[in-house]
RNA sequence: GGGAGUUUAGCUCAGCUGGUUCAGAGCAUCUGCCUUACAAGCAGAGGGUCGGCGGUUCGAUCCCGUCAACUCCCACCA
């Protein structure tokens, strides 16, 4: 058969992945074997496959194929989450660029857009999943609104209302201008920002001080153009130089409205001047003073950030024209003093990055503290496990400072929020309009007078959120249809692998609903990526254009050498500096697969009896203890997540143990046949290579397993076998057979001796029968024509110390004795220097006294060691 | 302002409870090789006062203090 000349990426991905969904290896249902589970962090439905996607289902497809391999259920859930805010963007841009408006459309003129639109485009990073490798049961793939789910949610809703965790109330919210909707606390991004501080003069009421001139007091303000909204000015009680001002009143610039001066200690003296403006309607610490000083609250911006007639000036300017406009007015009537540059952290739309606004509106809330309790032990506990360990505190000090959670937004796309309002003010919270106006019936005092047409839905819909974290349950539909056998089977599922980013807006709430719901944790162990940054640190972000195409990547290079890019560059918990080098890597290491699979193919008409059995029966031995040492790594690797170093692992134990070390023990010489056995167990090394990567790489690992040999089975579903004790006593010989081979080429090099000029190796060693069992390869390895095992010095020769042992190449050629004498003293020198510190060590009484018995005993064989190697180089250097 | 993390070879990182598996790996670099699987390769080599200073200890990359640089999170200073 012909094989190719190297491995195609393309078709084998393409025939592969077909394979397995045929035979349905991803699909999953519940039986008598131990579950592994993972649900998949649904991305944006209409999202596309970025990076941190790469490395986030990499690692989860990682898990996930182990596990099938070790004989668990593995079930991995795929589906997308609607996003309501980022898609509604989408589908408002899409509109503008036809020229629709939103405010032109009715609420189902415009879902019906929004719903085309994700028939459209919804799914997609679905697929590029599939071009990844990623080994999910697809036919489990869920939507937050898929008609069960969004039910669930709006049920959730319902129950938390009945059991008074949720409440609606007006506070202090951020408020998007552009999206005219609220925004939680962590959707807002604050930001350094260059501002200017104006400092105003607001005069005391005339005539009210007195016969002397009019005092005045200044007030340091960023936002000069909330001044209509002022209800108070407000000094330390203890600041001396406003004393004389406690009790007065001031009048407001432009509109001389007469607000009093009060006192708190929580206004700063350094600051300014120490005389703060208080606007309860648009700043989050005014309206907390001003609840407390029962200020009147002026509210005078629209929402989409102008000025209404509660400004009484400028109205219908926005917020930052009027800014300048006043400062300007304020400035020509002589109320502005001065103007600083003044730096501070200003917040920005997460979504649409505008300055949010600090808006009093009544929104819906959940009350934090009566759903979080169980939350917080169960990672402190460890009965939910944080991988890296750092996060438990991050996650603790939000638990415990924990706010409560604005769930409202004022959007269409999305859960809309079961709440009916009636005609005379009040309203009831149900899953239907009938259900809502019988609710609304029996809650009156008296007889209602208005029909069941007249209530009106809550317009609003909720925070994403708030459906994403039913996600470890509802995918199964555990709220559903509660107790069915998918969730009692797979529920808690085993691994969370996500980004840190996302621990309180999602992680966290996950873990409340898993213990409000089902009275357990959603999963055992939350695995945190990094973030994926470019060559130089800096966050991959479409923004910043730094994001590779990884379509077009995988297209080039392979999902495979792709997978390997990342992972390979993945330390476990820190952030990950991807270079496309990685991507270079992987196909080289594809490529040194490949080329190994075509030797061992060429072996395979050669088998027959051969005169090197006896000396490969070493290299199969020594072969297995490797791979099981390996594996027992790998395996406790495996428990700390730590990804990257495995991948290490597996590529060196293949290319320089296997590749490098083990396939060069056992090849035949030219056109020399090999022995059956020895065949056998290579292809049988070779399988468990291939399975030990076959979760970071699928597709080749697979192709070779399949090259390799005709076989009835495909690797992605063959168990592991067990692993086996390594011999401690054969791993050592290998360990020495590599290091004196290594040292005789390095004296070959340095002799400029070809690989090809013969040559007679002498052994001198005590332990003659150490070499034995070994000398074979050795000989071949070296290219030496003889072992010989000398009694003494071999004059004219090369003279090699390795351990405690010495070597002797007699060669035909003429050789240059300064050169080997040159690195026979480099070596005696750091022999000696070496020997000099042990020593030092030793004759330190305190040391001998305090050490532990054997660190003493440890230096005093570093002595021995020592001197008995300097005696033996001391001897080459005179046998030359 | 508070908290966390990072700082080890040119680059990316290992280094678990202080003492030869404590100075490591991969990539990059240099030297020699188209050797009958592989030049996407083979065989070798060089390269680091383990951020600075101080302390604890017989002994510190590791523990403590302090300073510096960078990163992240949280926070209401107008």
């Amino acid at each position: 058969m012909e094989l190719p000349r190297n491995f195609d990426h393309r078709d084998a991905e393409q025939r592969w992945y077909q394979h397995w969904l045929d035979k349905k290896y991803f699909n999953s249902s519940p039986d008598e074997r131990e579950p592994y589970t993972i649900v998949i962090p649904p991305p944006n439905v209409t999202g596309i496959l970025h990076m941190g996607h790469c490395l986030n289902n990499t690692i989860q497809d990682i898990l996930v194929r182990r596990a099938r391999m070790q004989g668990k259920n593995a079930c991995w859930v795929p589906g997308t989450d609607h996003a309501s805010i980022a898609t509604e963007a989408k589908v408002v841009q899409m509109l503008r660029e036809k020229g629709i408006s939103k405010s032109s459309l009715s609420r189902d003129e415009f879902l019906r857009y929004a719903w085309d639109w994700t028939d459209k485009y919804g799914g997609i990073i679905l697929q590029q999943l599939k071009k990844l490798g990623c080994s999910l049961d697809w036919d489990r793939t869920s939507f937050t609104m898929d008609p069960d789910y969004y039910q669930s949610v709006i049920n959730v809703f319902i129950d938390l209302y009945n059991k008074g965790y949720i409440y609606r109330g007006k506070r202090m919210i951020n408020w998007d201008v552009k999206a005219k909707t609220a925004l939680s606390d962590e959707e807002v991004i604050r930001k350094e920002t260059a501002q200017k501080l104006y400092y105003l003069k607001y005069m005391v009421d005339p005539g009210t001080y007195g016969d002397v001139e009019t005092p005045f007091i200044t007030v340091a303000t960023v936002r000069p153009e909330t001044i209509m909204g002022d209800t108070a000015i407000c000094v330390h009680p203890d600041d001396e130089r406003y004393q004389h001002l406690h009790g007065y009143h001031v009048l407001v610039p432009l509109i001389n409205r007469r607000i009093p001066i009060i006192t708190d200690d929580y206004v700063s003296m350094e600051f300014g001047t120490g005389a703060l403006k208080i606007t309860p309607a648009h700043d989050m610490n005014d309206n907390m003073l001003g609840q407390k000083h029962n200020l009147e609250v002026v509210d005078i911006l629209n929402e989409d950030g102008t000025l209404n007639e509660a400004a009484q000036i400028y109205i219908g300017e926005d917020r930052f024209e009027a800014r300048k406009k006043i400062v300007k007015e304020l400035d020509e009537k002589g109320f502005l003093i001065r103007t600083e540059d003044y730096t501070s952290e200003v917040g920005y739309s997460e979504r649409t990055d505008v300055v949010v606004e600090p808006r009093l509106s009544l929104q819906w809330w959940v009350d934090m503290k009566k759903i979080a309790g169980p939350a917080l032990n169960a990672v402190m506990q460890d009965e939910i496990k944080f991988y890296p360990p750092k996060f438990r505190n991050l996650y603790r000090h939000w638990m415990e400072n924990i706010k409560d959670w604005c769930i409202s937004r004022q959007l269409w796309w999305g859960h809309r929020i079961p709440a009916w309002y009636a005609p005379d003010g009040s309203f009831a919270v149900a899953a239907t309009r009938e259900s809502a106006y019988e609710k609304l019936k029996s809650t009156s005092k008296t007889a209602i007078s208005y029909s069941i047409v007249e209530i009106k839905q809550d317009e609003d819909c909720l925070d994403t959120w708030f459906s994403s974290w039913l996600w470890p349950f509802e995918v199964f539909k555990g709220y559903s249809d509660p107790g069915n056998k998918d969730v009692s089977y797979y529920y808690p599922t085993n691994t969370l692998v996500t980004a840190p980013e996302i621990i309180f807006f999602w992680v966290a709430r996950m873990i409340m609903a898993g213990y409000e719901y089902k009275k357990e944790k959603p999963f055992s162990e939350v695995y945190f990526t990094g973030i994926v940054r470019d060559k130089i640190g800096r966050k991959m972000s479409k923004q910043l254009g730094n994001s590779p195409d990884l379509l077009e990547m995988i297209d080039e290079a392979g999902a495979d050498a792709v997978r390997f890019g990342i992972m390979i560059a993945s330390p476990a918990g820190n952030d990950l500096m991807w270079d496309p080098s990685g991507n270079e890597q992987g196909r080289h290491f594809i490529n040194k697969i490949w080329n190994a699979m075509k030797l061992v193919k060429m072996w395979e008409s050669r088998q027959g009896k051969s005169t090197e059995a006896v000396s490969s029966g070493f290299a199969l031995d020594w072969f297995e203890s490797r791979l099981n040492e390996s594996r027992q790594e790998i395996e406790s690797l495996y428990k700390d997540f730590r990804l990257s170093e495995i991948l290490k692992t597996i590529y060196s134990l293949i290319w320089d143990d296997f590749c490098s070390w083990y396939l060069e023990w056992v090849k035949p010489g030219f056109e020399q046949p090999i022995d059956p056995i020895v065949y056998e167990k290579t292809v049988g090394y070779f399988d468990q290579l291939l399975q030990l990567l076959h979760p970071f790489m699928p597709f080749v690992t697979e192709e070779v397993y399949h090259q390799l040999k005709q076989r009835a089975d495909d690797i992605t579903v063959k168990l592991f076998a067990g692993i086996q004790q390594p011999d401690k006593n054969i791993l050592q010989s290998g360990a020495l057979l590599k290091e004196v081979i290594t040292a005789i080429r390095d004296a070959r090099v340095k002799a400029q001796l070809k690989p090809k000029d013969p040559l007679t190796l002498h052994i001198l060693s005590a332990n003659k029968q150490a070499y034995q069992p070994i000398e074979g390869i050795l000989a071949k390895q070296v290219n030496a024509g003889a072992i010989v095992y000398a009694a003494s010095h071999i004059p004219n020769s090369i003279a090699i110390v390795v351990q405690k042992d010495k070597f002797f190449l007699e060669t035909k050629q003429v050789l240059d004795s300064s050169s080997q004498r040159e690195q026979l003293q480099k070596d005696l020198d750091y022999h000696k220097g070496f020997l000099a510190s042990v020593e030092k060590k030793l004759s330190n009484e305190r040391f001998v006294q305090n050490a532990k018995p054997e660190v003493v005993e440890i230096e005093r064989r570093k002595k021995a060691d020592a001197e008995a190697k300097i005696k033996s180089i001391e001897e080459s250097l005179a046998g030359l």
